[in-house]
RNA sequence: UCCUCCUUCGCUCAGCGGGUUAGAGCACCUGACUGUUAAUCAGGGGGUCCUUGGUUCGAGUCCAAGAGGGGGAGCCA
């Protein structure tokens, strides 16, 4: 007999059916003559019930029936009787597929905290809230190359192994096959990649933004999404050393096109959510609201998950330059008073996250989009702008994530390329690929970069990015 | 990397200003119960109080170092 997956047999009309369902048992609950199971195989967030009458099935095997087992239950699929559910099983026959030690399985019908269940990633996706995200984070997946393939956008695959490590977007993590106990050496005592495997020093990627141009510039347009690698030593609730990036890049697109695209991406991928993952996102919208309710007032979300997801994607965002995020923010209250822990007082540095929280939760309530940075504190490939000071880049800004896209349009023409390049001691050798397409039928064009992971917090309301990824990679942990 | 907090039965947490046999809820086992909704009720078993060293007549409690973890900051997506 197949199986029916619990999601379908939710919504099928209990008739005296016989159906076969297979999966995991949530919760036990028992009675002199009747058992009930919760039975989930990660198809909904809902269980179906499993009503075990004892006159036709052995309370003997029950014995090792507990939570985290798995079981095979065939009987007739009917209207329940009880209160909490439309449809019920009532058991033939029960066949337990693998048993669960109850004194041994971590994951019990109780709240456990965020911290142990990461220390039991290997089976947090037992859990309801894991069940949940791991739907959504399928969804948003699907969404996003759903959104960019509607568009005519071509996906590519660039290299996770790349042997530039002239971008400068991070730390990065060295792959070798050299023997770490005996280096080969050069003339000059230094470590002779000429040996290694690629004969040359090769890392895992930062971004796949450089190999992304290359082919933005004869396919139009393109994006990637893959995974990326920074070896930093960053411990923060919004910062993995392994995380996946979703990087567009087109052609004959300027900045305000490429802002245009992120908004419009972000909007398309939340009511995406909004309207493939219903249930997981109430259950979600529940956790937070009961959480925020436990939180002093003034640490409390102004709109509740549901209501913030809408917002995002019935509102424009706001659009501003660097120059005049600053202006509000000199003259704004909390710099004034003296309470931001970095006060406010000139032009050309960076935006501290208190900055940006700033703008976005207080002064405009709304996603920000931030436009003209000092060239100064952005990347290398960034177009200059007349004033010669200020780059065409920008950074999305959302609440409680801060930034969530940075992108730019790019520098297309090759002499202030090179000039840019020598001033911030970007070796040219190394990327005279790169340069080729500045001298090559050279175009306008612009892309951005979105933290897939970060999008994930925002949607799921989650706020730890540890529990947005199936298993995380942090300094010091690469466990599973 | 810096600052700060935490580590007590399987889980979530109490534990006073050092002082008898270290507590509770959940889970588990036993029993009760006419179909329960993380069922309920009664009883039971279960602990090298993170590790090492120190102070003390006496340390879960105080001090030091180490390990692991949380939160904040920086770097960024």
């Amino acid at each position: 007999m197949k199986r029916i997956k619990i999601s379908e047999l939710l919504e099928t009309k209990g008739q005296n059916q016989e159906v076969k369902a297979m999966g995991w048992v949530r919760t036990k609950r028992g009675s002199k003559n009747v058992a009930f199971l919760a039975l989930n195989d990660g198809s909904s967030i809902k269980n179906i019930q499993v009503v075990i009458d004892f006159d036709k099935i052995s309370i003997d095997l029950l014995e090792n029936v507990h939570s985290g087992a798995s079981v095979a239950v065939v009987g007739k699929l009917v209207p329940s009787q009880g209160k909490g559910q439309s449809v019920e099983i009532e058991a033939d026959t029960l066949e337990l597929l693998g048993k669960a030690d109850p004194d041994s399985f971590p994951i019990q019908p109780k709240k456990h905290s965020l911290e142990f269940l990461r220390e039991n990633a290997h089976l947090r996706f037992r859990t309801n809230l894991f069940g949940a995200i791991t739907r959504i984070r399928h969804a948003m997946i699907f969404g996003v190359h759903k959104f960019f393939n509607d568009k005519g956008f071509y996906n590519i695959h660039t290299p996770i192994i790349t042997a530039s490590d002239a971008e400068g977007a991070g730390e990065m993590f060295r792959v070798t096959t050299l023997d770490l106990n005996n280096l080969p050496r050069n003339e000059a005592k230094e470590i002779d990649y000429k040996q290694d495997f690629f004969g040359r020093s090769s890392h895992l990627t930062v971004s796949g933004q450089l190999e992304a141009e290359l082919a933005a510039l004869a396919m139009a347009e393109v994006y990637t999404f893959g995974p990326t690698f920074r070896a930093e030593n960053s411990n923060t609730v919004r910062h993995l050393a392994e995380f996946w990036m979703i990087e567009p890049e087109m052609a004959f697109y300027d900045i305000h096109d490429d802002m245009d695209l992120a908004e419009e991406m972000l909007q398309y991928l939340v009511k995406y959510a909004l309207d493939n993952c219903k249930d997981d996102l109430e259950f979600l919208h529940e956790r937070r609201t009961k959480e925020n309710s436990q939180k002093p007032q003034n640490e409390r979300d102004a709109l509740e998950l549901i209501d913030r997801l809408n917002f995002v994607v019935e509102n424009k965002f706001v659009r501003l330059t660097y120059t005049e995020a600053i202006d509000i923010l000199k003259n704004s209250k909390p710099n004034k008073k003296k309470q931001f822990q970095y006060p406010v007082e000139g032009w050309g540095t960076d935006l501290q996250s208190e900055h940006e929280r700033y703008l976005v939760e207080k002064h405009f309530k709304k996603p920000v989009i931030l436009i003209d940075y000092p060239k100064d504190i952005k990347a290398f490939y960034m177009k200059l702008n007349d004033d010669d000071k200020t780059v065409r880049a920008m950074d999305v800004l959302f609440p409680q994530i801060g930034e969530i896209i940075g992108g730019s349009q790019r520098e297309e023409n090759l002499e202030k390329l090179q000039k840019r390049m020598s001033e911030m001691n970007i070796p040219e050798d190394e990327m005279w690929w790169y340069m080729d397409t500045r001298k090559f039928g050279t175009v306008p064009h612009s892309g951005f970069g979105l933290g897939f992971e970060r999008l994930m917090l925002f949607v799921t309301g989650m706020s730890n990015i540890r529990d947005v990824i199936p298993f995380p990679r942090t300094p010091k942990n690469a466990e599973f």
